[in-house]
DNA sequence: CGGAATCCTCTTCGATACTG
DNA sequence: CAGTATCGAAGAGGATTCCG
Protein backbone atom coordinates (compact mmCIF):
# COMPACT_ATOMS: atom_id res chain seq x y z
CA UNK A 1 0.00 0.00 0.00
CA UNK A 2 2.35 2.91 -1.33
CA UNK A 3 0.99 6.27 -1.53
CA UNK A 4 1.45 8.16 -5.01
CA UNK A 5 3.45 10.45 -4.79
CA UNK A 6 5.25 13.70 -6.93
CA UNK A 7 8.28 12.34 -4.83
CA UNK A 8 10.01 15.87 -5.36
CA UNK A 9 11.18 18.19 -2.95
CA UNK A 10 9.02 21.11 -3.34
CA UNK A 11 6.70 22.11 -0.54
CA UNK A 12 3.80 22.52 -3.13
CA UNK A 13 4.69 19.17 -4.31
CA UNK A 14 4.48 17.93 -0.88
CA UNK A 15 1.51 20.03 -0.21
CA UNK A 16 -0.41 18.23 -3.33
CA UNK A 17 0.15 15.16 -2.52
CA UNK A 18 -2.25 15.03 0.40
CA UNK A 19 -4.64 17.64 -0.28
CA UNK A 20 -4.27 17.12 -3.69
CA UNK A 21 -5.93 13.82 -4.03
CA UNK A 22 -9.51 13.90 -5.65
CA UNK A 23 -12.20 15.03 -2.80
CA UNK A 24 -9.57 15.72 -0.44
CA UNK A 25 -10.35 19.28 -0.04
CA UNK A 26 -13.81 19.70 -0.54
CA UNK A 27 -13.87 17.20 2.44
CA UNK A 28 -11.86 19.87 4.26
CA UNK A 29 -13.69 22.96 3.25
CA UNK A 30 -17.00 20.97 4.60
CA UNK A 31 -15.35 20.96 8.00
CA UNK A 32 -13.83 24.30 7.96
CA UNK A 33 -17.11 25.65 9.87
CA UNK A 34 -17.44 22.45 12.62
CA UNK A 35 -17.32 18.82 12.98
CA UNK A 36 -19.66 16.94 10.55
CA UNK A 37 -21.00 13.08 10.91
CA UNK A 38 -20.09 10.77 8.49
CA UNK A 39 -23.37 11.13 6.20
CA UNK A 40 -23.26 15.36 6.57
CA UNK A 41 -20.45 14.74 4.54
CA UNK A 42 -22.09 12.21 2.33
CA UNK A 43 -25.22 15.06 2.12
CA UNK A 44 -22.31 17.96 1.43
CA UNK A 45 -20.40 16.06 -1.77
CA UNK A 46 -22.51 15.01 -4.13
CA UNK A 47 -20.88 12.74 -6.35
CA UNK A 48 -18.75 10.83 -3.62
CA UNK A 49 -18.94 7.40 -3.32
CA UNK A 50 -19.31 5.82 -0.14
CA UNK A 51 -15.88 4.02 0.01
CA UNK A 52 -14.18 6.89 -1.07
CA UNK A 53 -15.35 8.79 1.94
CA UNK A 54 -14.27 6.64 4.37
CA UNK A 55 -10.71 6.03 2.80
CA UNK A 56 -10.18 9.32 2.33
CA UNK A 57 -11.00 10.43 6.27
CA UNK A 58 -8.67 7.07 7.10
CA UNK A 59 -5.83 8.67 5.58
CA UNK A 60 -6.88 12.54 6.36
CA UNK A 61 -7.25 10.95 10.13
CA UNK A 62 -3.55 9.08 9.43
CA UNK A 63 -2.06 12.46 8.29
CA UNK A 64 -3.16 14.69 11.70
CA UNK A 65 -5.52 17.13 9.55
CA UNK A 66 -8.67 15.49 10.88
CA UNK A 67 -10.12 13.87 13.75
CA UNK A 68 -12.63 11.63 14.78
CA UNK A 69 -14.25 11.79 17.73
CA UNK A 70 -17.87 11.01 19.76
CA UNK A 71 -20.04 14.05 20.37
CA UNK A 72 -20.71 13.78 24.70
CA UNK A 73 -24.00 12.24 25.29
CA UNK A 74 -27.16 12.50 24.58
CA UNK A 75 -25.74 12.97 21.06
CA UNK A 76 -23.20 10.83 21.00
CA UNK A 77 -22.71 10.57 17.51
CA UNK A 78 -19.14 10.53 15.82
CA UNK A 79 -18.30 13.42 14.05
CA UNK A 80 -15.16 14.36 12.25
CA UNK A 81 -13.28 17.65 12.77
CA UNK A 82 -10.53 19.55 11.91
CA UNK A 83 -7.28 19.42 13.44
CA UNK A 84 -4.89 22.83 13.84
CA UNK A 85 -3.25 21.83 10.72
CA UNK A 86 -6.52 21.08 8.72
CA UNK A 87 -7.79 24.87 10.29
CA UNK A 88 -4.28 26.02 8.75
CA UNK A 89 -5.53 25.44 5.48
CA UNK A 90 -8.36 27.63 5.21
CA UNK A 91 -6.39 31.20 3.25
CA UNK A 92 -5.04 28.53 1.06
CA UNK A 93 -8.65 27.70 0.01
CA UNK A 94 -10.30 30.86 0.22
CA UNK A 95 -7.49 31.95 -2.51
CA UNK A 96 -8.36 29.20 -4.61
CA UNK A 97 -12.08 29.99 -4.04
CA UNK A 98 -11.32 33.47 -4.74
CA UNK A 99 -9.48 32.49 -7.91
CA UNK A 100 -12.12 29.81 -9.54
CA UNK A 101 -15.29 32.13 -8.60
CA UNK A 102 -14.99 33.12 -11.94
CA UNK A 103 -15.60 29.89 -13.31
CA UNK A 104 -18.74 29.39 -11.46
CA UNK A 105 -21.59 28.01 -13.63
CA UNK A 106 -23.81 30.92 -14.72
CA UNK A 107 -26.84 29.58 -12.20
CA UNK A 108 -27.55 26.82 -10.16
CA UNK A 109 -30.07 25.10 -12.43
CA UNK A 110 -27.15 22.51 -14.22
CA UNK A 111 -25.37 21.75 -10.88
CA UNK A 112 -25.74 20.97 -7.13
CA UNK A 113 -26.06 23.63 -4.49
CA UNK A 114 -23.86 24.68 -2.02
CA UNK A 115 -23.32 22.71 0.92
CA UNK A 116 -23.57 24.72 4.11
CA UNK A 117 -19.58 24.37 3.93
CA UNK A 118 -19.25 25.59 0.57
CA UNK A 119 -21.53 28.98 1.23
CA UNK A 120 -19.87 29.50 4.48
CA UNK A 121 -16.27 29.38 2.44
CA UNK A 122 -18.08 31.75 0.08
CA UNK A 123 -18.40 34.05 2.74
CA UNK A 124 -15.11 34.36 3.95
CA UNK A 125 -14.02 34.47 0.31
CA UNK A 126 -15.58 37.36 -0.78
CA UNK A 127 -15.97 38.91 1.78
CA UNK A 128 -14.29 42.98 1.73
CA UNK A 129 -12.99 44.69 4.83
CA UNK A 130 -12.94 47.61 4.00
CA UNK A 131 -17.39 47.68 3.52
CA UNK A 132 -17.44 46.41 7.30
CA UNK A 133 -15.42 49.06 8.78
CA UNK A 134 -17.36 49.53 12.06
CA UNK A 135 -19.60 46.43 11.32
CA UNK A 136 -20.09 44.59 14.52
CA UNK A 137 -22.64 42.40 14.35
CA UNK A 138 -23.40 38.64 14.50
CA UNK A 139 -26.09 37.33 12.16
CA UNK A 140 -27.48 33.70 12.48
CA UNK A 141 -28.29 32.17 9.09
CA UNK A 142 -31.15 29.29 8.52
CA UNK A 143 -30.28 27.89 5.54
CA UNK A 144 -33.11 25.11 5.20
CA UNK A 145 -32.08 22.97 8.23
CA UNK A 146 -28.96 24.09 9.25
CA UNK A 147 -27.86 27.14 11.29
CA UNK A 148 -24.80 29.26 10.43
CA UNK A 149 -23.01 32.14 13.01
CA UNK A 150 -21.85 35.08 11.18
CA UNK A 151 -19.72 37.03 13.10
CA UNK A 152 -18.39 40.90 11.85
CA UNK A 153 -16.16 42.55 14.13
CA UNK A 154 -13.02 44.69 13.13
CA UNK A 155 -13.24 43.99 9.88
CA UNK A 156 -13.04 39.90 10.39
CA UNK A 157 -15.47 38.07 9.41
CA UNK A 158 -15.83 34.25 10.74
CA UNK A 159 -18.37 31.65 10.05
CA UNK A 160 -19.51 28.73 12.38
CA UNK A 161 -21.86 26.24 12.16
CA UNK A 162 -24.60 26.05 15.28
CA UNK A 163 -26.13 28.79 17.40
CA UNK A 164 -24.54 29.45 20.53
CA UNK A 165 -24.10 33.37 20.88
CA UNK A 166 -27.11 36.37 20.71
CA UNK A 167 -27.25 37.47 17.10
CA UNK A 168 -28.07 40.71 16.13
CA UNK A 169 -30.70 39.71 13.51
CA UNK A 170 -31.85 35.78 12.47
CA UNK A 171 -32.53 35.51 8.96
CA UNK A 172 -34.73 32.24 7.74
CA UNK A 173 -34.60 31.03 3.79
CA UNK A 174 -33.99 27.92 1.86
CA UNK A 175 -30.12 27.72 -0.02
CA UNK A 176 -31.45 28.02 -3.43
CA UNK A 177 -32.94 31.49 -2.25
CA UNK A 178 -29.61 32.66 -0.33
CA UNK A 179 -27.56 31.91 -3.34
CA UNK A 180 -30.10 33.84 -5.49
CA UNK A 181 -29.25 36.53 -2.58
CA UNK A 182 -25.69 35.88 -2.47
CA UNK A 183 -25.08 36.52 -5.94
CA UNK A 184 -27.06 39.58 -6.86
CA UNK A 185 -29.47 37.62 -9.10
CA UNK A 186 -32.32 38.38 -7.00
CA UNK A 187 -33.08 41.79 -4.64
CA UNK A 188 -33.13 41.14 -0.72
CA UNK A 189 -36.58 43.60 -0.51
CA UNK A 190 -38.36 41.49 -2.86
CA UNK A 191 -37.18 37.91 -1.31
CA UNK A 192 -38.75 39.45 2.03
CA UNK A 193 -42.02 40.90 0.11
CA UNK A 194 -42.46 37.45 -1.14
CA UNK A 195 -42.05 35.82 1.83
CA UNK A 196 -39.23 33.98 0.77
CA UNK A 197 -36.92 35.23 3.53
CA UNK A 198 -37.72 35.94 7.23
CA UNK A 199 -35.68 38.62 8.82
CA UNK A 200 -35.77 38.67 13.14
CA UNK A 201 -34.45 41.72 14.04
CA UNK A 202 -33.52 45.12 11.99
CA UNK A 203 -34.29 44.27 8.66
CA UNK A 204 -31.48 46.65 7.41
CA UNK A 205 -29.15 44.15 8.79
CA UNK A 206 -29.85 41.60 6.02
CA UNK A 207 -28.56 44.37 3.47
CA UNK A 208 -25.82 45.34 5.46
CA UNK A 209 -24.50 41.11 5.73
CA UNK A 210 -25.11 40.51 1.64
CA UNK A 211 -22.93 43.73 1.02
CA UNK A 212 -20.18 42.66 3.58
CA UNK A 213 -19.02 39.83 1.14
CA UNK A 214 -21.57 39.80 -1.94
CA UNK A 215 -19.57 37.87 -4.61
CA UNK A 216 -18.52 40.47 -7.49
CA UNK A 217 -16.63 38.71 -9.50
CA UNK B 1 -15.26 13.74 -23.96
CA UNK B 2 -16.67 15.29 -20.79
CA UNK B 3 -14.98 16.34 -17.94
CA UNK B 4 -14.68 15.25 -14.77
CA UNK B 5 -16.44 18.02 -12.37
CA UNK B 6 -17.38 17.94 -8.91
CA UNK B 7 -20.89 19.42 -10.28
CA UNK B 8 -21.12 21.95 -7.17
CA UNK B 9 -22.14 26.27 -7.35
CA UNK B 10 -19.11 26.43 -5.35
CA UNK B 11 -16.19 28.63 -5.87
CA UNK B 12 -13.21 26.17 -4.69
CA UNK B 13 -15.11 23.08 -6.33
CA UNK B 14 -15.09 25.26 -9.60
CA UNK B 15 -11.39 25.89 -8.71
CA UNK B 16 -10.36 22.35 -8.06
CA UNK B 17 -12.77 21.24 -11.79
CA UNK B 18 -10.19 23.17 -13.06
CA UNK B 19 -6.94 23.11 -11.30
CA UNK B 20 -7.53 20.33 -9.31
CA UNK B 21 -6.54 17.39 -12.00
CA UNK B 22 -3.29 15.92 -10.97
CA UNK B 23 -0.10 17.61 -12.31
CA UNK B 24 -2.10 20.63 -13.12
CA UNK B 25 -0.76 22.82 -10.29
CA UNK B 26 2.84 21.86 -10.75
CA UNK B 27 2.95 22.67 -14.45
CA UNK B 28 1.65 26.26 -13.52
CA UNK B 29 4.42 26.26 -10.48
CA UNK B 30 7.08 25.79 -13.79
CA UNK B 31 5.58 28.46 -15.52
CA UNK B 32 5.49 30.84 -12.89
CA UNK B 33 9.00 32.15 -13.14
CA UNK B 34 8.19 32.66 -17.01
CA UNK B 35 8.14 30.53 -20.43
CA UNK B 36 9.26 27.13 -20.65
CA UNK B 37 9.38 24.67 -23.59
CA UNK B 38 7.86 21.24 -23.40
CA UNK B 39 10.82 19.39 -22.67
CA UNK B 40 12.07 21.68 -19.59
CA UNK B 41 8.73 21.16 -18.42
CA UNK B 42 8.97 17.16 -19.09
CA UNK B 43 12.21 18.24 -16.85
CA UNK B 44 10.83 20.11 -14.41
CA UNK B 45 7.96 17.30 -13.57
CA UNK B 46 9.78 13.99 -13.30
CA UNK B 47 7.06 11.37 -13.51
CA UNK B 48 4.76 13.18 -16.21
CA UNK B 49 4.22 10.88 -18.93
CA UNK B 50 4.59 12.53 -22.32
CA UNK B 51 1.14 11.95 -23.22
CA UNK B 52 -0.29 13.26 -19.72
CA UNK B 53 1.42 16.26 -20.40
CA UNK B 54 0.29 16.88 -23.72
CA UNK B 55 -2.85 16.18 -22.62
CA UNK B 56 -2.80 19.07 -19.48
CA UNK B 57 -1.43 21.71 -21.92
CA UNK B 58 -4.03 21.51 -24.14
CA UNK B 59 -6.46 21.65 -21.38
CA UNK B 60 -5.30 24.69 -19.69
CA UNK B 61 -4.65 26.31 -22.96
CA UNK B 62 -8.34 25.98 -24.00
CA UNK B 63 -9.43 27.41 -20.48
CA UNK B 64 -7.10 30.29 -20.63
CA UNK B 65 -4.64 29.92 -17.91
CA UNK B 66 -1.80 29.23 -20.56
CA UNK B 67 -0.45 30.71 -23.82
CA UNK B 68 1.49 28.57 -26.43
CA UNK B 69 3.86 31.16 -28.60
CA UNK B 70 6.75 31.26 -30.56
CA UNK B 71 9.49 32.85 -29.18
CA UNK B 72 11.01 35.56 -31.66
CA UNK B 73 13.93 34.59 -33.74
CA UNK B 74 16.70 33.11 -34.10
CA UNK B 75 15.27 30.97 -30.85
CA UNK B 76 11.96 29.88 -32.33
CA UNK B 77 11.51 27.50 -30.17
CA UNK B 78 7.63 26.92 -29.19
CA UNK B 79 7.12 27.87 -25.39
CA UNK B 80 4.42 27.90 -22.80
CA UNK B 81 3.44 30.81 -20.98
CA UNK B 82 1.05 31.57 -18.33
CA UNK B 83 -1.91 34.13 -18.89
CA UNK B 84 -2.94 36.70 -16.24
CA UNK B 85 -5.11 34.17 -15.20
CA UNK B 86 -2.85 31.85 -14.93
CA UNK B 87 -0.45 33.87 -13.11
CA UNK B 88 -3.20 34.60 -10.76
CA UNK B 89 -2.79 31.70 -9.05
CA UNK B 90 0.94 32.26 -7.63
CA UNK B 91 -0.53 33.33 -4.33
CA UNK B 92 -2.68 30.31 -3.96
CA UNK B 93 0.49 28.15 -4.60
CA UNK B 94 1.93 30.26 -1.92
CA UNK B 95 -0.21 29.45 0.73
CA UNK B 96 -0.64 26.00 0.24
CA UNK B 97 3.42 25.88 -0.07
CA UNK B 98 3.76 27.39 3.16
CA UNK B 99 1.31 24.79 4.44
CA UNK B 100 2.93 22.00 2.70
CA UNK B 101 6.80 22.80 3.79
CA UNK B 102 6.30 20.87 6.91
CA UNK B 103 5.53 17.53 4.84
CA UNK B 104 8.87 18.25 3.26
CA UNK B 105 10.87 14.87 2.68
CA UNK B 106 13.56 15.26 5.06
CA UNK B 107 16.12 15.22 2.77
CA UNK B 108 16.43 15.22 -1.22
CA UNK B 109 18.04 11.98 -0.89
CA UNK B 110 15.02 9.79 -1.17
CA UNK B 111 13.20 12.16 -4.05
CA UNK B 112 13.70 14.16 -7.01
CA UNK B 113 16.05 17.52 -6.56
CA UNK B 114 13.35 20.50 -7.02
CA UNK B 115 13.25 22.35 -10.49
CA UNK B 116 14.23 25.98 -10.81
CA UNK B 117 10.21 26.22 -10.65
CA UNK B 118 9.90 24.57 -7.61
CA UNK B 119 12.72 26.66 -6.03
CA UNK B 120 11.27 30.34 -6.97
CA UNK B 121 8.08 29.05 -5.75
CA UNK B 122 9.80 28.07 -2.53
CA UNK B 123 12.07 31.70 -2.35
CA UNK B 124 8.46 33.25 -2.50
CA UNK B 125 6.71 31.06 -0.21
CA UNK B 126 8.97 31.44 2.73
CA UNK B 127 10.26 35.00 1.78
CA UNK B 128 9.96 37.26 4.87
CA UNK B 129 8.96 41.10 4.09
CA UNK B 130 9.89 42.14 7.20
CA UNK B 131 13.26 40.74 7.00
CA UNK B 132 13.55 42.60 3.45
CA UNK B 133 13.06 46.29 5.14
CA UNK B 134 15.89 48.23 3.94
CA UNK B 135 16.86 45.90 1.39
CA UNK B 136 16.80 46.83 -2.20
CA UNK B 137 19.12 44.32 -3.98
CA UNK B 138 19.37 42.19 -7.25
CA UNK B 139 20.78 38.61 -7.22
CA UNK B 140 21.15 36.57 -10.17
CA UNK B 141 21.26 32.73 -9.38
CA UNK B 142 23.20 30.09 -11.40
CA UNK B 143 21.77 26.05 -10.50
CA UNK B 144 23.37 24.12 -13.04
CA UNK B 145 23.01 25.32 -16.04
CA UNK B 146 19.65 27.55 -14.73
CA UNK B 147 19.23 31.21 -14.34
CA UNK B 148 17.26 33.06 -11.63
CA UNK B 149 17.10 36.94 -11.16
CA UNK B 150 15.55 37.76 -7.43
CA UNK B 151 14.36 41.45 -6.69
CA UNK B 152 13.99 42.70 -3.77
CA UNK B 153 12.59 46.05 -3.21
CA UNK B 154 10.27 47.35 -0.77
CA UNK B 155 9.40 44.72 0.91
CA UNK B 156 8.49 42.64 -1.94
CA UNK B 157 10.51 39.95 -3.40
CA UNK B 158 9.99 38.95 -7.20
CA UNK B 159 11.66 35.63 -8.85
CA UNK B 160 12.01 35.77 -12.76
CA UNK B 161 13.97 33.39 -15.11
CA UNK B 162 17.02 34.65 -17.17
CA UNK B 163 19.13 37.62 -16.81
CA UNK B 164 17.66 41.00 -18.11
CA UNK B 165 18.98 43.38 -15.38
CA UNK B 166 22.30 44.26 -13.61
CA UNK B 167 22.38 41.93 -10.96
CA UNK B 168 24.22 43.06 -7.33
CA UNK B 169 25.84 39.96 -7.12
CA UNK B 170 26.13 36.83 -9.11
CA UNK B 171 26.08 33.06 -7.22
CA UNK B 172 27.13 30.01 -9.33
CA UNK B 173 26.47 26.68 -7.53
CA UNK B 174 24.43 23.40 -8.15
CA UNK B 175 20.81 22.88 -7.42
CA UNK B 176 21.63 20.09 -4.79
CA UNK B 177 23.88 22.89 -2.94
CA UNK B 178 21.64 25.21 -2.90
CA UNK B 179 18.92 23.36 -1.28
CA UNK B 180 21.32 22.44 1.33
CA UNK B 181 22.20 26.08 1.72
CA UNK B 182 18.29 26.76 1.48
CA UNK B 183 17.20 24.55 4.50
CA UNK B 184 19.81 25.44 6.49
CA UNK B 185 21.27 22.28 6.19
CA UNK B 186 24.63 23.73 4.88
CA UNK B 187 26.53 26.87 5.97
CA UNK B 188 26.80 29.37 3.70
CA UNK B 189 30.39 30.12 4.41
CA UNK B 190 31.78 26.44 3.82
CA UNK B 191 30.20 26.31 0.84
CA UNK B 192 31.87 29.22 -0.38
CA UNK B 193 34.94 27.66 0.92
CA UNK B 194 34.99 24.29 -0.39
CA UNK B 195 34.00 25.60 -3.56
CA UNK B 196 30.72 24.43 -4.09
CA UNK B 197 29.54 28.00 -4.12
CA UNK B 198 31.04 30.98 -6.34
CA UNK B 199 30.07 34.90 -5.83
CA UNK B 200 30.57 37.64 -7.82
CA UNK B 201 30.20 40.98 -6.07
CA UNK B 202 30.36 41.76 -2.41
CA UNK B 203 30.51 38.27 -0.16
CA UNK B 204 27.83 39.49 2.15
CA UNK B 205 25.06 39.52 -0.55
CA UNK B 206 24.61 35.75 -0.13
CA UNK B 207 24.23 35.62 3.41
CA UNK B 208 21.54 38.47 3.55
CA UNK B 209 19.82 36.57 -0.09
CA UNK B 210 19.43 33.17 2.25
CA UNK B 211 18.26 35.34 5.58
CA UNK B 212 15.63 36.82 3.55
CA UNK B 213 13.63 33.19 2.78
CA UNK B 214 14.97 30.66 4.97
CA UNK B 215 12.46 27.93 4.65
CA UNK B 216 11.93 28.15 8.90
CA UNK B 217 9.35 25.48 9.06
C1' DC C 1 16.02 16.94 -31.07
C1' DG C 2 11.52 18.99 -29.73
C1' DG C 3 6.64 17.88 -29.62
C1' DA C 4 3.60 15.05 -29.61
C1' DA C 5 0.21 10.48 -30.78
C1' DT C 6 -0.52 5.34 -29.81
C1' DC C 7 -0.75 1.24 -27.30
C1' DC C 8 -0.89 -1.27 -23.20
C1' DT C 9 -0.97 -2.11 -18.19
C1' DC C 10 -2.04 -0.77 -13.73
C1' DT C 11 -4.35 2.05 -10.32
C1' DT C 12 -8.04 4.86 -8.88
C1' DC C 13 -12.77 6.29 -9.15
C1' DG C 14 -17.69 5.79 -8.98
C1' DA C 15 -22.11 3.33 -8.49
C1' DT C 16 -24.55 0.04 -6.23
C1' DA C 17 -25.30 -3.52 -2.98
C1' DC C 18 -24.57 -5.13 1.44
C1' DT C 19 -23.45 -5.41 6.79
C1' DG C 20 -22.72 -4.35 11.96
C1' DC D 1 -26.04 5.73 10.85
C1' DA D 2 -21.48 4.44 9.59
C1' DG D 3 -19.25 2.31 7.14
C1' DT D 4 -17.32 -2.58 3.71
C1' DA D 5 -17.35 -5.20 -0.42
C1' DT D 6 -17.63 -5.66 -5.25
C1' DC D 7 -16.92 -4.56 -9.96
C1' DG D 8 -16.97 -2.02 -14.38
C1' DA D 9 -15.25 2.47 -16.16
C1' DA D 10 -12.09 6.05 -16.32
C1' DG D 11 -7.65 7.89 -15.62
C1' DA D 12 -2.55 7.56 -14.82
C1' DG D 13 2.07 5.77 -15.99
C1' DG D 14 5.50 3.80 -19.05
C1' DA D 15 7.39 2.51 -23.38
C1' DT D 16 7.51 3.09 -28.04
C1' DT D 17 6.68 5.26 -32.43
C1' DC D 18 5.87 9.11 -35.49
C1' DC D 19 6.69 13.57 -37.61
C1' DG D 20 9.02 18.05 -38.83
Amino acid sequence: MKKRSYNQFCALASALDIIGERWNLLIIRELLTGPRRYTDLIDGLPGISTNLLAERLKELEELGIIRRCMLPPPAGSTVYQLTSLGQALETSMIELGKWGSRFLPASCDEVNLPSVGAISLAIKAFFHPQTAQGINETYELHLDQEVLQVNVSDGEISVHQGQYRNPDAIFYTTMQVFVDLFTGQFDPDEAVANDLLRIEGDPDTLKRFLRLSKATV
